[in-house]
RNA sequence: CGGGGCGUCGUAUACCGGUAGUACGCUUGCUUUGGGAGCAAGAUGACGGAGUUCGAUUCUCCGCGCCCCGACCA
């Protein structure tokens, strides 16, 4: 892409309305428009973000044998009556039609996905299965905030699984669990695994996925010694105390983010809907069922949280929006336009995906653009580029240059 | 939803009871080109409603919007 046909544009101010960093840095770079409190719209730099997250949440889930289904997110009020949530859930967006019809948004998809199970799977032979679906989400907070972290209207990756026992459920349990640590890692991030109360519709406990920084929600006590972890909202032991997991290590008190996080749903769903399957001896049975809920946008948000600096986003590899920034700094000179021109050329011809910035303005501007939309490398085509033959490779994360040659650059 | 703060060109800000200035961005021209350039000339602005007043962007009230703290977070 070439930076001089890319639409949006940075920005040398943080807007004055926002100060969460994530959102302060995601619309200086262009990632993302404001349309209310709780809204952002995702523009070329951000939905590249967005898509490469959601392949990796896809690629995890799919490895587990989940199966990739879009429910609709207009849904009719009927299995949330019959539930209860359209009642109970507060943060559940009703609206009407012009005929005074009822219809709900989308906050999660039990109400829907149970029917849809139940429908192809009246057999144990059917079971287990394990469906997902990424999209938005709609929930009516009445307090929107944190930039993209916690909105009105976000991007969620929603999985639930139905299995004829307990004991194969906390399998496919503990396979969704390590799914989502493989999803972090390879976000970037580190997370920690606690377990929680399962929230008004489960007696059953939960795991939430933590990622430790400021602009979290939740108190979490974790084990500097081994991988314990506890929201203080259950947790038994405070700061301080010794670990109740390892005893050795001493538990300590930070602000995380739930990224994610797992339920024992048990029969409830099965129970509302009527949704029973014949067993082997041809009785009905009720399924256990799990739900998995990872806030792709959220997700976004934290990294654009944790992995950033004073001069901007520095997103990892696995999720940048290019992989390299081409950088030629003297637009006026025709032979270094040539030897960017073709290295551009060669660098997409070898797969890469790069940014060129082609732009005649000033290497300062370039400079401080590319710090500020952090792709993790960078290439600078500078006067001396074409009598050398020699390129900058400069890395985003840790600042380091090193000067390498045309053809080392291709073969890399 | 309770509490607090804020609302001025596209963005960030300043001033003011007598209709608004600066910087960046934008348009045109020239110069410049390794860390957000310079000169010149332009275009663009007071959230909405009511009230007080000779006169309101400024003061008061009511809406609406945004941010923060809390509550909430199926």
């Amino acid at each position: 892409m070439r930076q001089s046909q890319l639409f949006t544009k940075t920005r040398r101010e943080a807007p004055a309305d926002e100060t969460a960093k994530n959102a302060q840095l995601l619309i200086r770079a262009g990632f993302v428009h404001k349309e209310m409190a709780g809204v952002y719209s995702f523009l070329p730099l951000g939905l590249r973000v967005l898509k490469k997250i959601e392949d990796i949440v896809r690629e995890e889930m799919d490895a587990v044998g989940g199966q990739e289904i879009r429910m609709a997110t207009l849904h009719p009020s009927e299995p949330w009556k019959q539930t209860g949530a359209w009642e109970n859930v507060d943060v559940l967006f009703k609206i009407q039609s012009r005929t005074e019809k009822e219809y709900a948004l989308g906050q999660s998809e039990e109400e829907i996905v149970t029917p849809i199970a139940q429908e192809y799977a009246p057999s144990y032979k059917d079971l287990p299965v394990a469906i997902y679906q990424i999209g938005q989400k709609y929930r009516d907070e009445l307090r929107a905030k944190s930039g993209i972290m916690r909105g009105r209207e976000f991007g969620m990756k929603d999985m639930y699984s139905f299995h004829t026992s307990q004991e194969d459920f906390e399998k496919f349990y503990e396979r969704a669990k390590e799914a989502y640590l493989r999803v972090y890692s390879r976000c970037g991030l580190v997370a920690k695994v606690t377990e929680a109360s399962g929230g008004s519709f489960s007696e059953k406990l939960s795991y939430e996925f933590m990622v430790i920084t400021d602009a979290g929600e939740d108190d979490i006590l974790y084990c500097e010694a081994c991988t314990h972890c506890a929201n203080v909202e259950v947790a038994k032991e405070k700061e301080g105390d010794s670990c109740p997991k390892c005893g050795k290590g001493t538990l300590k008190k930070a602000k995380a983010s739930e990224v994610g996080n797992v339920f024992d749903l048990g029969q409830k769903y099965a129970r509302d809907f009527g949704f029973s399957y014949k067993d082997a001896e041809g009785k009905d049975q009720l399924p256990i069922m799990g739900c998995y809920g990872i806030g792709i946008t959220r997700l976004m948000g934290v990294i654009a949280e944790t992995l950033s600096d004073e001069k901007g986003l520095s997103w990892p590899e696995a999720i940048a929006p290019y992989d390299v920034h081409l950088l030629v700094l003297t637009t006026d000179d025709a032979a270094s336009v040539a030897f960017a021109d073709s290295l551009y050329e060669d660098l997409s011809k070898k797969g890469k995906k790069v940014l060129y910035d082609d732009r005649s303005v000033r290497a300062g501007e370039k400079f401080a653009d590319a710090d500020l939309i952090g792709i993790p490398a960078r290439v600078i085509v500078g006067k001396d580029s074409v009598a050398k033959g020699e390129v900058e490779l400069v890395h985003r994360a840790t600042g380091q240059m090193e000067k390498v040659t045309k053809e080392t650059l291709l073969a890399w």
